[in-house]
RNA sequence: GCGACCAUAGCUCAAGGGCAGAGCACCUGGUUGUGGCCCAGGAGGCUGUGGGUUCGAGCCCCACUGGUCGCCCCA
């Protein structure tokens, strides 16, 4: 057993998984892109403040979830526990309402949180997030959604399902919650179950998405936030739902979606994925018209998601999804005797600087056990150089494959392979 | 934070309270310089940690740690 293992709730990803990783963050970044946002890189850890404020004091995720810590000079800090505040804690910070707005950006990395681990949730996890700020427009919660939609799209994702509510904004939310929902529940709390009893007084809306089975009568029949919303969250809302339906792009309204971060107003989704256990959310968003003023800055409309990338990992394991193989050399070299080392040695480094990898054999030993090493490489091609091979300025190129073997000058072995791999790329 | 199940070689798993093993993977070899299949050999373990019961514990009991799966919540 290893002394040192990876921290509770933390994983290695090993070279056996990265196809997957760069498949689909490089799809995430190529699709970010066609919708023009931007990379941005924020750091790992912010100052407490900007989370416990930007999401939300009442958020289970401010509350008992946080990674905070003191540093040497006395400075509370957190470790991110999502994207969002500190890429707006950015914009606020540099300026970037003075840009062309809206502001679009994306950002990949690590997130914090302190749970315990479960099938799909980890203490360390990967976020693709991304952030148009500055634009109020249901045409960019669409753009949002949109993204999602391809990213999921583009990795062949067989059952995925976008749950979309609106949760009103500052104006009609309270009045919501205050004159309509609190006294339904009230008028039938005796048929609620503890832990929303307990919910009601803290968190009404949370109410909504319980899963108590004893509460599930009540909370069916409970008046949807989306008849009572103001006249701007309803056509905002219309409007979001006219694009997503004239591009096609499915959807399930659910009253009862409420999310779990303090920011949003109107719009909120959330992607599920078959596949995935009791935690199947990849991915999820919503508007937060409100955020860049929590944070300090003018008052400014902003929209956004986030997709998990372990879980979208485990989604394409599950469904036997096989992610496009990460290049690797092709050409192996075996050699016998001292001075066909060297000019092996010397041949792969010709190789490697055209372009073309290349593994050379370490050590002397058996050619033999030099081909079984081959054999197990990425490698098909298989150049051989002894001392016959030497003295007439030759190779052997043998293929793995198909077992053939020809003589290929020396001086033309570079040449030769970037003929062959012109006909053959890569898979 | 709560609950359930689990912990033996790198992996998957055996071992009725009495000598810790197999398959896969790894390494070496099977006569001259050629892989896969096959054969032989090798390496690899304080049985998660610490206590207890017992003449004797991988096995029974307790605690801890970790893993897995749920609850809560989320990605």
């Amino acid at each position: 057993m290893a002394r040192y293992q990876a921290p509770r709730g933390t994983q290695d990803v090993l070279p056996e998984d990265q196809a997957y990783w760069q498949w689909v963050l490089g799809l995430a970044r190529e699709i970010a892109g066609r919708y023009g946002f931007q990379p941005i890189d924020v750091p790992v850890f912010e100052d407490t403040e900007v989370f416990a404020r930007g999401v939300g004091t009442g958020t289970d995720i401010v509350e008992k979830e946080m990674y905070t810590f003191k540093d040497r000079g006395g400075r509370s800090l957190t470790l991110r526990p999502e994207f969002t505040a500190g890429i707006v804690r950015a914009y606020i910070e540099h300026g970037m309402r003075v840009r062309p707005q809206p502001v679009k950006l994306y950002a990949i990395g690590p997130v914090f949180r302190y749970e315990a681990p479960q099938a799909g949730r980890y203490r360390q996890h990967t976020q693709f997030s991304c952030e148009c700020i500055g634009e109020a427009d249901a045409l960019a919660d669409f753009e949002i959604m949109s993204i999602a939609w391809d990213l999921y799209a583009a990795l062949g994702f067989q059952e995925v399902q976008f749950q979309l509510n609106s949760i009103g904004c500052q104006h009609c939310r309270p009045p919501y919650i205050r004159d309509v929902l609190v006294p339904y529940l009230q008028s039938r709390i005796n048929e609620l179950s503890k832990i929303d009893v307990e919910r009601l007084q803290k968190n009404p809306l949370r109410v909504l998405d319980t899963k108590e089975p004893e509460s599930q009568p009540v909370v069916a029949e409970a008046p949807p936030i989306t008849e009572h919303l103001c006249a701007e969250c309803r056509d905002h809302f219309a409007q979001l739902r006219f694009y997503l339906d004239m591009l096609e792009r499915p959807y399930e309204l659910n009253p009862r979606l409420v999310r779990g971060l303090d920011y949003y107003t109107k719009t909120v989704f959330e992607v599920t994925a078959a596949g995935l256990g009791a935690q199947n959310a990849v991915g999820g968003g919503g508007r937060y018209d409100g955020l860049v003023e929590v944070l300090g800055g003018p008052p400014t409309p902003g929209v956004g998601f986030a997709a998990g990338i372990e879980r979208i990992v485990l989604v394409l394991k599950a469904q036997g999804t096989t992610p496009p193989p990460l290049p690797a050399p092709r050409v192996y070299f075996v050699h016998h005797g001292s001075p066909a080392k060297d000019a092996a040695v010397a041949l792969a480094d010709q190789l490697r600087h055209s372009g073309i990898g290349a593994l050379v054999a370490f050590g002397n030993r058996s050619m033999k056990s030099q081909m079984r090493q081959a054999s197990k490489s990425s490698a098909r091609y298989v150049v051989i150089i002894g001392e016959e091979e030497l003295s007439r300025g030759e190779v052997q190129v043998k293929d793995l494959q198909t077992g053939q073997q020809v003589a290929v000058r020396q001086a033309e072995l570079v040449q030769w392979f970037q003929n062959l791999f012109a006909q053959h790329p890569p898979q």
